[in-house]
RNA sequence: GGCCCCUUCGUCUAACGGUUAGGAUCCAUGGUUUUCAUCCAUGUUACAGGAGUUCGAAUCUCCUAGGGGUCACCA
């Protein structure tokens, strides 16, 4: 049995470097049918918001990922902690500390001055004289003085840390509240976590909670930490470079199987495979393929996969997701006409929204270059031969809307650039666009004329 | 600064000591298309540098350089 969990503390929006270290965890626990925990790291600061908790739920449900049973508060497992705390003072195991904080501070400059590293050093780990007045103490952890620490994780191997590097920790402020490492270290354990993948960051957190771990007698998990996501820079990745913010795709117009698509690639392949289905990314993940080098952030590829999902969405789902982006065509009776003549032209939703407003609506003013353009002398004459084959035509298909400007062709020897581009600028305002036979259909004869002609008084007037 | 980790086309990546170093994206060119897009084809571009080990190194070792992470009574 696999349970993985994502602990995310509720300070802001779901990140995008969240989102694929949670995505490697659910994709390892649903391939081994094993358990996906949440667990909200909320150990007081006012930093924590129910709306951040929230939004992070609302990522997690538009990208189609779930957690199992019930999400972990941390804050509500304050007496648990309590307890561990109590155990470990008694055992003597941790110990109560009475340096102050500007103590404390003096030290760190000391040995900053000196180029050491900055740590704790031990004066009350033995201290059994009456404590100062005044100072309230908080509980430091002992950590082993000499030798190494050493852990094997499963992305970067054998990580071996000097015992040294490690001080006695806080595990609990004054006051009693316990801090990150205690914690989480307790909850993974207690929460039965087999394997703990995380960001990079926490790499030298490891340590810590394996002395945690040790103290409490724990079952140790595999640890796997998965390397930062930098921009294209290779520089910590900011809103400058684009949206950080899991839903902020959704606005952009991506789909989440796109976006689910690009990350699960980002420090991770399975062979020369690009197109991952969910199904086959719960298939083919394991964290033994993810990569030890950081990647960097380049949306190119996210832009092309987000093209490539819409042009093989089916169009009922395809339908309902536009209605959110402003283009609401499912019950519209042409419905496959338009998303055929569009959904490959648009790379987001937006695009293809937006493509599909042109269409839909009749332009409202022509820009005079492209009437310049496309307007030649002998334009109004082509386009009246045009509407007159056009009404006496059979029109059952979209092929058909090409003959009759294939006739014209011929009838009158021109170009087709002669009929089409007028024509073009003429439904759509627009220089570019669908096909003009895919276009016609959709608007119908009736439509289509109404425009052409409006189009030439214009022209007249 | 100490400690830890990392380094293959611009970007994402493949390669379990023997390959003309592969794929994808991007870019360029050509084809298809009334336009644009799609699609197809072709092309440019990479083993950070230096020493070893070996018949043979992108792969193993060491050094150098560069990048990242971390050093809280934050998480």
């Amino acid at each position: 049995m696999i349970t993985t969990r994502f602990a995310p503390s509720p300070t802001g929006y779901l990140h995008i470097g969240g989102l694929r270290t949670s995505l490697f965890s659910w994709l390892w626990a649903r391939k081994n049918e094993g358990q996906f925990l949440l667990r909200i790291e909320d150990t007081d600061l006012a930093r924590n918001s129910e709306d951040a908790v929230a939004a992070i739920l609302k990522a997690f449900d538009w990208v189609g990922m779930s957690y199992d049973g019930e999400a972990l508060f941390q804050s509500k497992r304050f007496d648990v902690y309590a307890k561990y705390i109590e155990q470990l003072l008694e055992e003597g195991k941790a110990y109560k500390c009475y340096m102050s904080k500007d103590e404390l501070t003096a030290l760190r400059e000391e040995q900053m001055a000196k180029g050491e590293r900055t740590r704790y050093d031990g004066r009350y780990r033995d201290f059994t004289g009456t404590p100062p007045e005044g100072v309230e103490p908080v509980i430091r952890i002992k950590a082993p003085q000499e030798g190494m620490i050493t852990f094997n994780d499963g992305v970067k191997g054998e990580i071996n840390i000097a015992a040294s590097e490690v001080d006695d920790f806080v595990i609990a402020r004054a006051g009693g509240v316990p801090t990150y490492n205690f914690v989480v270290a307790i909850d993974d354990a207690q929460m039965g976590l087999t394997d703990v993948i995380r960001g990079d960051d926490h790499l030298y957190n490891t340590p810590k909670q394996l002395v945690v771990y040790e103290a409490l007698g724990f079952k140790i998990p595999n640890f796997y930490h998965v390397a930062m996501i930098n921009n294209e820079q290779g520089k910590k990745l900011s809103k400058r470079d684009g949206a950080t913010d899991v839903m902020e795709y959704k606005t952009l117009g991506y789909l989440p199987e796109a976006l689910l698509n690009f990350l699960v690639r980002l420090g991770w392949s399975h062979g020369d495979q690009e197109i991952f289905s969910v199904e086959e990314m719960i298939e083919l993940f394991d964290p033994k393929d993810i990569n030890k080098s950081s990647s960097n952030y380049n949306l190119d590829k996210l832009l092309w996969l987000n093209a490539h999902y819409i042009k093989n969405m089916e169009h009922d789902k395809l339908a309902e997701l536009l209605v959110e982006y402003g283009v609401d065509i499912r019950t519209h009776e042409k419905k496959d006409l338009i998303l055929n003549a569009t959904k490959e032209r648009g790379k987001t939703l937006v695009e293809l929204a937006s493509q599909i407003n042109l269409i839909l609506n009749a332009p409202t003013e022509y820009n005079a270059k492209n009437f310049k353009k496309a307007f030649k002398e002998d334009t109004p004459e082509i386009l009246n031969t045009f509407m007159n084959l056009l009404k006496e035509a059979e029109l059952n298909e979209v092929a058909d809307y090409h003959k009759v400007m294939e006739a014209v062709v011929e009838q009158k020897e021109i170009g087709f650039g002669k009929i089409g581009m007028p024509l073009r600028v003429v439904l759509l305002g627009s220089m570019t666009g669908s096909g003009l036979d895919e276009i016609m259909a959709i608007l119908g004869v009736d439509e289509t004329i109404k425009r052409i002609n409006r189009a030439i008084e214009l022209i007249n007037a």
